[in-house]
DNA sequence: CGGTAATTTGACGCTAGTCAATTCATGTGG
DNA sequence: CCACATGAATTGACTAGCGTCAAATTACCG
């Protein structure tokens, strides 16, 4: 994260989405013809970016949304009083820009956390292909509610649990998002900083930290260094709900 | 909020839209005919309903999204262990049901805090609607992106601030929204109980309490049973802000 | 007017934040 | 390729804010 810059805009890519794995959860089942020209029209695929690269900043107009298709990324708001929250952590298939919908500027910002490759979509061009296909358009509504959803989830969180379940749910919650592209649930690359996870999860970092150790020694999960793999998911889904680590 | 009942579908409204003083605030500017006839096609305007009446609860099958009218309402989501969350206060113009968009089941149930009447739009009206119209796709798709913009700033709250803090800025927000209708800033109707701006605020009632007591000691404001009037906004920017009441 | 629920107020304890010091990765340049 | 520098992560000690429990008071509705 030491050199931040801009996204390289290398429009080299063409019709990315026909042969793209994990189409089936940016599109519509039925890929005819008249889609497929929209989208390669509308959608451009861009060159590996490195790690700690912009998509774009809170603020900035707002021009185009994205879909990830490699690597991770983060979201975060800075409020007026210049605090940053990480708000969410961006896996392949993930809308990114979903809050910026019909908005002149970006409300976060969003930052890879390692080699990363982006879909660009301009928002004019989504807006189009919004207008003429309904399917396209009931994707797009699912994914922003589901970003609504996602982020009650994350308030309930922090109403109702205490650091240790909010950490185990945290995994869980990355783990049930691999599996859903497709990766193994048990093995999870943690990208962010610690510092990242405790502001995602509203803790301290050294709050994150204590968990992790304990989980270790308490043979939930092993974790070294960035890579965590999950060993007793049952003990973490205790946790998660609530239960003290004995029950 | 003694008998709580479900929402009578009396539908002996009509075009209701045409002649309604918030029109502005839920359809677009121009209110052409056609638009008019598809409206009064869709749109059921509902007889006042009692205090503590069902608009839907979750897990029911979602038939139909409601604008309110009248009064005001909650939105509440049951976790999977019972815990119950309130996520939103609904007031005249909000779209209630945003988060069960494009879902086979409501997300959260809605009930009444006063007497309040709704304008019933069934999902498939809506729909309709939307493929038609493109000035109505945008205005729904920003008042969703309103409501994940709302939840974050929710969950900021919850992150950064202290209990003073989130209080005073849960006071503004009350005010802003009012102004926003055309009502005074500065009266505040409370219509809920300490317990729900408690959950709302991922506080403790008892610490809901507290506050609004040494809010009323400090000037700030002046609260009588549920009628609260604001009388030092500047003091309460600060508290929102962070900033100890001395600073 | 009485009964019930909501609210207020007080006392106490625990969780997690803060401060501080140490160890450990990472990647950079000689 | 290794030594070093920088920032990240870990660990420990201390503290404060807020939740919990309990009791008293007040509002509300029949």
């Amino acid at each position: 994260m030491s050199k931040p810059a801009h996204l390289q805009l290398v429009a080299n890519g063409t019709s990315p989405c026909s042969e793209c794995r994990l189409r089936a959860k940016c599109l519509p089942d039925h890929f005819d013809d008249a889609l497929a020209s929209s989208i390669s029209d509308a959608v451009r695929a861009h060159p590996p970016a490195a790690r700690g690269t912009w998509l774009f900043r809170q603020g900035e107009p707002m021009t185009a949304y994205y879909f990830l298709r490699s690597g991770s990324a983060k979201s975060v708001l800075t409020a007026d009083d210049g605090h940053e929250s990480v708000m969410s952590f961006l896996l392949p298939t993930d809308l990114i820009g979903a809050a910026s919908l019909e908005q002149a500027t970006y409300q976060d910002s969003v930052i890879t956390l390692e080699r990363s490759s982006v879909c660009e979509v301009p928002a004019r061009a989504l807006d189009a292909i919004v207008g003429k296909d309904e399917s396209v358009r009931h994707l797009l509504l699912s994914k922003v509610v589901h970003s609504i959803n996602a982020e009650r989830h994350a308030r309930v969180r922090l109403e109702h649990l205490g650091a240790d379940a909010r950490m185990a749910d945290f995994i869980l919650e990355m783990s049930a998002r691999l599996q859903d592209i497709g990766r193994h649930p048990d093995e999870i690359l943690l990208a962010m900083s610690r510092y990242d996870i405790a502001s995602y999860l509203g803790l301290a970092s050294e709050t994150v930290s204590r968990a992790l150790t304990r989980f270790g020694e308490a043979g939930l999960v092993s974790v070294q260094q960035k890579q965590l793999t999950i060993v007793d998911r049952d003990g973490l889904l205790r946790l998660a709900r609530g239960e003290s680590a004995g029950d």
